[in-house]
DNA sequence: CTGTTAGCGCTTTCAC
DNA sequence: GTGAAAGCGCTAACAG
């Protein structure tokens, strides 16, 4: 039962009948004699106490929060990065102050200066607005899978051009002849492109000739890749490229559901390999929706924490690849 | 560009040539000549001035944080609760405080005291623990989809109880003629327990004998429901049952994946209705991933937030049940 | 209406 | 090592 007033440190320091100033070297870590340290201890026991954040925050300029200012929490991705982060956060005695900027950059740079006007001790962002340039120098910030060209912010990211290369050699380790790739870009620069630029790469590599959707992310993605199937029917109704390599998972589902619309068969017929690793109603131990190149997002997570309150900006590296895995989820053939 | 020290109201009253205390006063809304108010509100917008959120709470013994304490947001359904009780909050001035406690006892406990400590505006609780006994009496706190013996504390849910009985209705106006329910419960009585006591329901004032699983949730779900469907074949190879209401869209979805594995086909020989419904990848226009009776995540997290800070604890209603909703998402007839 | 002032609970000098 | 004391920036109570 959690007492009706919360304890002060004042009363701890009366309880323990030491100093005020005694119990807060204490709890911060500083040396105090084994006698006191036991009696402050036994006394913080007693009185069910905790620090106070806000006096805390108020003397220090600082606190123990960490502000996660991402588009949504609905996206799989998203939320499974978030889970992640908390726990990071968690793990070192900190919280997270979750700001869901829907995408809006108004919003996101209102958020921005709510997190620097709250003391926040850093904030790790995944934005679509460029915000190198509404950031104040001294507070701690970690861009995920975004870069902004005005500003050297550290970036995490996975390793998005190795992950597309992996995909294209997946599906033809599987038996493909002709892997195609699809996306819907939006207007950002991210780390992301990056699994495009791996996709003709990896064809390149291997002589293969390129082929792919890029279009602007809209409302007509589905009316695309329905066209963009219909173009590649041959005449005995025959798809002319039996492998895919979507951007991510979301779009290789959207694109599966078509194509066994359509009659084709996955993965006999077509093969398609997704990027993310999004687990099954987030349940990790019923595997994936569709076979994927796996983004790690408790290490994605865990290193944007850990550089974020590394505090050595002299040390922290100014992008850090983290590597992907494949694994099958049954729309490839193996 | 953030300016590189906080300006202080001590700097603004200077500023606008005031007392401290009327620019104190305006920020809270009490009345001030208009004359000041312009001089202020310049000094403000020179200065770039915003409140300290720390002395604030520590001198008011309160903050503009509200604390959400969850499982996790890997759960679509979580997510998209966390996304929207944002939402709520951010309409309203107030910010997130994401605790994922796992659905550990000890976790939820510890975030419960830390958000008490924090002296957060109030408390949004989504727990596996019975955390009656562990909140003091002034710190306003809503349970979401739960219910606790020894305390009553405002709760809200969905009305799992007709939302059942809607999919037994649904599955029947849809032609089946033998609907079985299946779920795995966790130890903790929630709202949702009702889903069965709907589904038993429907089914005596329809004259169905009731048929379902019922077993506690572990790692051997898979094998219990493959089990179902070998018990529950005809001799012909065709199942003696034609519907299923699955207690969450997760478990349907997994179910008619087992269904589509033994070469039943779903809507066609089996249809299956979930609850909860979970959007493709969380992305709202792509529908369901299975035909669903959708609980009203916008309008639960609204009302959860509105309940929180209504201040007025006379007037809370003990139990608000939101209304759940049929929608169709291909593995119904209709 | 406005100015003055006493703390909120904590950290951090500074003497001892 | 330890204690005393000065604020961090703000609100609220009070006197004008």
């Amino acid at each position: 039962m959690a007492s009706k007033k919360t304890a002060t440190m004042k009363d701890v320091a009366k309880e323990a009948g030491v100093a005020l100033g005694t119990v807060s070297k204490m709890i911060n870590g500083l040396p105090v004699s084994e006698e006191k340290r036991r009696k402050i201890e036994a006394a913080i026991k007693s009185l069910n106490y905790e620090v106070n954040t806000y006096a805390q925050g108020l003397r220090a300029q600082k606190s123990n929060l960490v502000a996660l200012i991402i588009p949504n929490t609905n996206n799989p991705f998203f939320s499974s990065f978030t889970n992640q982060v908390e726990y990071a956060l968690y793990k070192r005695g900190k919280k997270l102050l979750l700001c869901c900027a829907g995408g809006i950059a108004q919003k996101e740079i209102e958020y921005l200066n709510m997190a620097i006007n709250n003391k926040v001790d850093g904030i790790i962002a995944l934005t679509y607005s460029d915000i190198g340039n509404y950031i104040s120098q001294d507070i701690p910030l970690v861009v995920f899978d975004r870069y902004f060209e005005n500003r050297d912010l550290p970036r995490v990211a996975s390793d998005n051009f190795a992950g597309a290369c992996l995909a294209v050699e997946k599906l033809l380790e599987f038996g493909c002849r002709h892997p195609v790739y699809i996306r819907f870009y939006s207007f950002l620069p991210g780390e992301a492109d990056k699994r495009k630029d791996g996709y003709l790469y990896a064809c390149a590599k291997h002589h293969l000739e390129p082929d792919f959707i890029d279009v602007e992310n809209s409302k007509n993605n589905i009316a695309v890749m329905k066209d963009f199937i219909e173009k590649h029917k041959n005449k005995d109704g025959t798809l002319s490229f039996d492998g895919v390599f979507a951007h991510t998972d979301y779009y290789g589902y959207i694109f599966q559901k078509l194509l066994r619309q359509e009659g084709f068969r996955v993965p006999e017929d077509v093969q398609i390999i997704g990027f993310d690793g999004i687990n099954i109603f987030g349940n990790a131990d019923d595997g994936l929706f569709i076979s994927s190149i796996c983004q790690p997002v408790d290490a994605l997570a865990e290193k944007c924490v850990e550089i974020l309150l590394s505090g050595n900006s002299s040390l922290t590296p100014s992008l850090t690849l983290l590597p992907v895995q494949y694994r099958g989820g049954g729309t490839t053939l193996e």
